[in-house]
DNA sequence: CCTGCTAACTGGTAATACCAGTTGACCATC
DNA sequence: GATGGTCAACTGGTATTACCAGTTAGCAGG
């Protein structure tokens, strides 16, 4: 077992998650007042600034509306929240996995990943073009000792170059939080995206066709690529929505929860 | 003038916008610690605890790492941050707007339009058509008047219910978090996407595409139409960044910042 | 019935003390 | 010289207390 770092949460943390779960799970309604903080710190067993970091928190994320002399009611997240709230609402209650939010991730990502490709060959560089072929290299021997932890890295290596290139902010922020909720699901999707790792010759076709600014062949391989691993994904989850399935495991190693 | 809310920010919503602006405008270089909690809120003329709110939120935007013990340090936002971050990017120094921001904005939501067209659908149910063509129906004595403004809202409206159609999480929380950024310089924008407003029977074509569950139709159409107001966005942009123009007005009346 | 005051909430700010983890200098040991 | 332990001086984390400031609702007076 590899060795890995401890995680260290705070009790605003703490609090912020426990709110969050209250909130994305409905059983905090939108409109509900909260409790006053010095009802709710009391409740909650912590001091009051440490309440007050993790309501700010909550009301950054758009979770809840807080005003002075008021009391702070609960928001309509599905209204008022932010991307960034996606990787909140992988679990449901109990652990389990979502699969409409992993659907839901697929989707918006086989509709960026087309026009990323697209853009990026229109505006990389020289040296973003060496830095894609380098990832695309370094997938080869690996692919070929079907190494597909490592394959799935170098994957999101390579988008993440690509949306570099693209040179469009919003592309790489948005970049930014799907991977972070991918990776807290990655290594439970692991067989499923397999064969989509395994196109190594896509990523390839990928990268020249941006060395060639070659935006149409680009946005068009791109696309295949990523229906690769959303119809797998489809197939799952028609698969698992069927019976009372748990998503405690898939295929193969990979530990939910 | 129309009478609006008065804007109520507290000492650490200060603080943090400042800080969120020394970040992402790079005068903080990722890598910086920042000096100790007790020397910044000094520095600031603040208590420790709204300080500690400020950095929290940060924290949690991806901005700044926080360590116990150790400094806290800045982080390369374009690595960490996550969508959520966009609308806070929108302003230069200066209150200038970054037109880049602009075009990322305008591509991302051409690229998202026609995907939730089509889910939408695939997917919406009855009652979610009626209030669809509802929309439509509102729209067309607006502009018969031309009331570009109500347009603009009335396309909001149009385009939340597709989204809410499309049954997809990620599509309506980041539909929420491009609202919010367009909200910002919304009245900037009204004579550039003039011509994609006044194109009701574009989001009439959608809305009967929805209604006969014909998803091709509805993702063509939907692509059309957003294409109207990005081409339109991205020519002035190009008249925009050939001098060293001001941002302030385009055409017609709307003031930013 | 309406107006306007007031008291009792609510969150916002502040000062202070102490707990807990990190860092680096120093030193004994191997 | 390299290793590992100790300790002091940082850093952020938690707690308590007090008071300021805005909101709300109920009540007195018109």
């Amino acid at each position: 077992m590899v060795l890995q770092r401890i995680a260290k949460r705070t009790l605003s943390d703490e609090v912020f998650e426990q709110l969050v779960r209250e909130i994305v799970q409905g059983r905090m309604a939108p409109g509900l007042a909260l409790p006053a903080e010095r009802e709710l710190c009391e409740t909650l067993g912590v001091n009051r600034g440490a309440l007050r970091e993790a309501l700010r928190r909550l009301a950054q994320a758009g979770l809840v509306a807080i005003a002075q002399g008021g009391s702070t009611k609960v928001l309509d997240f599905r209204r008022t929240a932010g991307l960034d709230l996606l990787s909140q609402m992988l679990f449901r209650e109990g652990g389990t996995i979502d699969l409409q939010v992993i659907r839901s991730l697929m989707e918006i990502r086989a509709a960026l990943a087309p026009d990323i490709a697209r853009l990026c060959a229109r505006r990389a560089d020289a040296a973003l073009i060496v830095e894609l072929l380098d990832v695309v290299d370094r997938m080869t021997p690996v692919l070929a000792a079907d190494d597909l932890t490592t394959l799935q890295e170098l994957s999101l290596d390579f988008w993440d170059v690509l949306v570099r290139g693209s040179d469009n902010i919003a592309y790489v922020l948005a970049f930014n939080t799907l991977r972070s909720t991918y990776d807290t699901v990655r290594v439970a999707l692991v067989q499923v995206m397999a064969d989509e790792l395994r196109d190594v010759a896509a990523c390839r076709a990928i990268a020249e066709a941006v060395g060639r600014h070659d935006d149409v062949s680009a946005k068009h391989v791109a696309s295949a690529l990523v229906e690769h691993g959303t119809h797998r994904m489809f197939e799952l989850i028609a698969v698992l929505d069927r019976p009372g399935s748990t998503t405690d495991d898939s295929s193969g190693p990979g530990d939910a929860s």
